[in-house]
DNA sequence: TCAGGTTTCTACAACGTTGTAAGCAACGTT
DNA sequence: AACGTTGCTTACAACGTTGTAGAAACCTGA
């Protein structure tokens, strides 16, 4: 019970190249004639076979969104934001969970199912500049950290500055004793060595000395991982006075272990995420954190695509830069 | 710098056919053939173009996901669940965002682009059977409340029982003034019904008298309005000793303004919610809820979608229960 | 040796759409 | 009356793939 253009047109009475006239709202085509075609569109309950639309124009008119994992409130916000950003320009988002593994990744980048899309926006953790080399075909617009020389484009936001300035507001509190939760040693931990280098930098300037035993790796950012980190420090014994997790969902764990060992925030550890995502406004106490522009991150990220997709292919990469603020809350401050 | 069959095939001097046999692992391909064919696949980094296949398959290889709101939890999660199932039987998954309105929903039931995707796994909120009748075309699985004499498959979750449940457990703490939160009188509000059904009825169930001061509408299910409603409450003085929150993150909202209330959870006041996201194994304190079994729902709708989709279409529609638990946390019990 | 199969490969025709080029009116201009 | 212009419509040929049908080569066993 599916119909064809053909189907339109003998019903119509006129040929099929002008039913497709009128689907796509081409100009001189005589009112009665339309009204005819639209007629018989309506009867019919016709509707064009996109795959043979994408294969004749050579466009589908999809998008893929590649993140590691939907169930981040983070990933998933932004999710949100790209949605809206490419709707504004026709666009259908294929979102795509690469979990996080490098040849998972690898087979996103490669195309999903390569002419399905027309382009794909990226937030890679495992890949690096090589992995990316080598992709001919689809326009590519990458999120978050900087693969070096990458031969794409990026939306980044500055994660030592952000790092460095969050940490920063922990010293200015009077904390010394600073804990870092989120550190990994693995090619995944891009956005880790950035955020640890901005804490890093920010001890420096204000003479603090760096303590590795204030550094708390974490396997991956959830909030178990937060939590476990946390309990591991309380348990070495060092002691800290604030500490600064790489993402809120550790962040939001670390409360959690501080609750239940009835350390008292922001009073005895102040505790600073990064992120902005929902449950921070919401947790108790509500969360500090470091704000990126996710809106501001998925509207550049969109139209870096669509300028490659309708534009020059071969231009050399852009960068934009996406801003940030600092989210001030009750884990810090403790005031609303 | 894009290849096709042809290009493939004159390298490896062989016909186009036999190029699309390899790439589809037909068997009776002689072996130096393959390898010859191989070769050249390689050479040139040919991948077949999907719009083309889909085209003459008449199949997509995609079905989509349509729910209200990707960064709600709930649905994050359920989404991950439902990729995780689509892709054992290898299908890549368009997740759509209707934002909860009637016209997007209607819009997203009508298929998407229609012939891009094979099948709809649909979570309504807005949508009631008649908007659904009338559409032939591409299979669909609902998930959640029941649209009455649909013509779809579904896969149900027993809300009033579950709802009940829990009501009954906060009962048997000796808790006798239990408000609901997240009531809706618009025809949105079809899960609302049934757990407010299920609450009356533990309330009748124990001989407690309904009070509608105790009933407490939000708008959407977000923490700001179970936050708002939990205020409202709280301010109009009705003083409850439990709240049923319609779900989780409506809980975490409640939690959030008892918080501010100075009131105590669960001693003074015991605190249910419905969806068991991540956040309420987190949360100070941790949130009771109804735990649905999330992986299960996803894994009978694709199963149900791919009997539609490779089965019999007019078979009579099909509805499959998917179990739930209860999670008893320490918003109820005061223990993890 | 040959009939009858099996294996291996190919030509052709779809799938449903749209771009191109061209045809045919009807019109206004010279 | 001849001409170009404009508006409307159409036939045809792609887009890149795969199913069908069949040809050619190769086996098998009598």
């Amino acid at each position: 019970m599916r119909h064809r253009l053909k189907d339109v047109a003998e019903r119509a009475g006129v040929s099929v190249k002008t039913v497709s006239n009128v689907v796509n709202g081409y100009l001189h085509v005589r009112p009665d004639t339309r009204a005819r075609v639209e007629e018989a569109i309506a009867e019919l309950n016709y509707r064009p076979n996109l795959s043979a639309r994408n294969l004749r124009k050579g466009r589908t008119g999809v998008i893929a969104l590649a993140v590691p994992e939907l169930d981040i409130p983070y990933f998933a916000e932004l999710a949100r934001y790209v949605v809206t950003a490419a709707a504004e320009h026709g666009w259908t988002v294929l979102i795509d969970q690469t979990e996080g593994g490098p040849e998972q990744e690898r087979k996103a980048a490669a195309g999903i199912g390569d002419h399905m899309i027309d382009g794909l926006i990226f937030s890679p953790l495992a890949l690096t500049a090589d992995d990316l080399s080598g992709l001919d075909g689809t326009p590519m617009v990458l999120l978050g950290e900087r693969v070096d020389h990458g031969p794409a484009d990026h939306v980044v936001v500055d994660n030592v500055a952000a790092a460095r300035e969050i940490t920063a507001h922990l010293i200015g509190l009077g904390r010394r004793r600073i804990a870092a939760i989120g550190s990994q040693r693995t090619p995944e931990g891009a956005s880790a060595r950035l955020r640890l280098a901005g804490y890093t930098a920010a001890l420096a300037e204000a003479g603090i000395e760096y303590d590795e035993a204030l550094v708390a790796p974490a396997p991956a950012w959830h909030r178990a991982d937060g939590a476990a980190a946390m309990r591991e420090l309380l348990s070495s014994g060092v002691r800290p006075d604030a500490v600064f997790c790489f993402n809120d969902t550790l962040a939001l764990g670390a409360l959690r272990a501080l609750h239940e060992a009835g350390l008292r925030v922001p009073e005895d550890v102040a505790v600073a995420g990064f992120d902005d995502i929902e449950d921070g406004r919401f947790s108790i106490p509500t969360l500090t954190t470091v704000a990126p522009d996710k809106e501001r991150i998925a509207r550049l990220a969109v139209e870096l695509l669509a300028g490659r997709i309708d534009g020059d292919r071969e231009a050399p990469p852009r960068e934009l830069a996406a801003p940030y603020r600092l989210a001030l809350r009750e884990s810090t401050t403790g005031r609303p």
